[in-house]
DNA sequence: GTTCTGACA
DNA sequence: TGTCAGAA
């Protein structure tokens, strides 16, 4: 018996959006998307039926980052280039958060702004490493 | 009604 | 990139 939670990897790898629904979600024409696709910038899912473009949960993800760069004033290209890079960090901090044990303690200080003090299970000169994210930002602290 | 490709201002 | 055409 699989857990619901751990299902639900499953389920976000099976949304799959029209062209039409991501381009009306994010503001990207369909013109873009298509011509993205044809410098490489994008690909929309392998198996597409009777030639109909469906776009997964990476894609959606992807498109609305370049886009949101672009409105920053970046060039098509470096927006592609910024977004990519981006995920690849991304895949090394879930690899980092995802493999450290789960031996985080987390201790809520703020619900309502979602703020608290995550123990990173480190030691740092001897004194406990704490990551901190409050109304003065994020920071750490040696306790 | 939606999406596709190709073409052109 | 926008937009239109003609087909699926």
């Amino acid at each position: 018996m699989i857990s619901a939670h751990k299902n639900m990897l499953g389920i976000i790898n099976k949304i799959q959006l029209s062209i039409g629904d991501l381009s009306d979600g994010i503001g990207v024409s369909q013109r873009q998307l298509r011509y993205w696709e044809e410098k490489g910038y994008i690909k929309p899912i392998a198996d597409n039926e009777k030639g109909v473009r469906r776009y997964s949960f990476l894609m959606v993800g992807r498109c609305a980052q370049i886009k949101d760069f672009l409105d920053e004033g970046y060039t098509l290209t470096k927006a592609y280039e910024k977004t990519i890079e981006d995920e690849q960090k991304r895949k090394v901090f879930r690899n980092f958060i995802f493999n450290q044990g789960g031996n985080f303690t987390i201790n809520v200080t703020d619900k309502e702004h979602s703020y608290g003090e995550i123990d990173l299970g480190a030691k740092c000169e001897g004194k406990e490493l704490f990551g901190v994210v409050d109304k003065n930002g994020v920071r750490y602290e040696l306790r």
